[in-house]
DNA sequence: GAAAAATGTCAAGTATATTTTACAAAAAAT
DNA sequence: ATTTTTTGTAAAATATACTTGACATTTTTC
């Protein structure tokens, strides 16, 4: 899978590290490093809480237009 | 959880049971099923086959705008 | 109204998402 | 340059998504 470095930009826009990030979405920063890696299908209710944490919505991180 | 109207309603609009969605989408029926139910956390790329299959996008069938 | 198709749901099993603990490497700060 | 923070990654354990098989109920079709 590809890296989700839309998700890292938003990220870092917010000026937050993985592991602030993992707090505010109540998972570990291994969680989030691996969703940012893309080798990983997390659960909707995941990326939708990592969607609030950034201020994104789901289309603006996950998905991939025209893709497959 | 809620149950999934959008998804329901976009299947509706092509015409598919539960059963020839779960064929597309490979999955079981009872996920199909289950999604639609809400009492669910699939995985995104469930969702996102679900989206391809439906002609539609995340936010339109998976995104909840202002809750919580 | 009976038959067929579609849906809800349940229990037991399998696959995999997520956690926990831990260590090394890279980047940032001083 | 050294210290501190951040990130990549891995193995083992736990939680849960998804499957399989099955039966009951609802909805459609004739």
């Amino acid at each position: 899978m590809a890296k989700n470095l839309k998700m890292k930009a938003a990220r870092a826009a917010l000026d937050l590290s993985q592991d602030e990030l993992a707090k505010k979405v109540k998972v570990t920063r291994q969680t989030i490093s691996a969703v940012e890696s893309g080798d990983y299908n997390p659960t909707i209710n995941l990326c939708i809480d990592i969607c609030r944490a950034l201020g994104k919505t789901l289309d603006e991180l996950f998905w991939e237009e025209g893709k497959k």
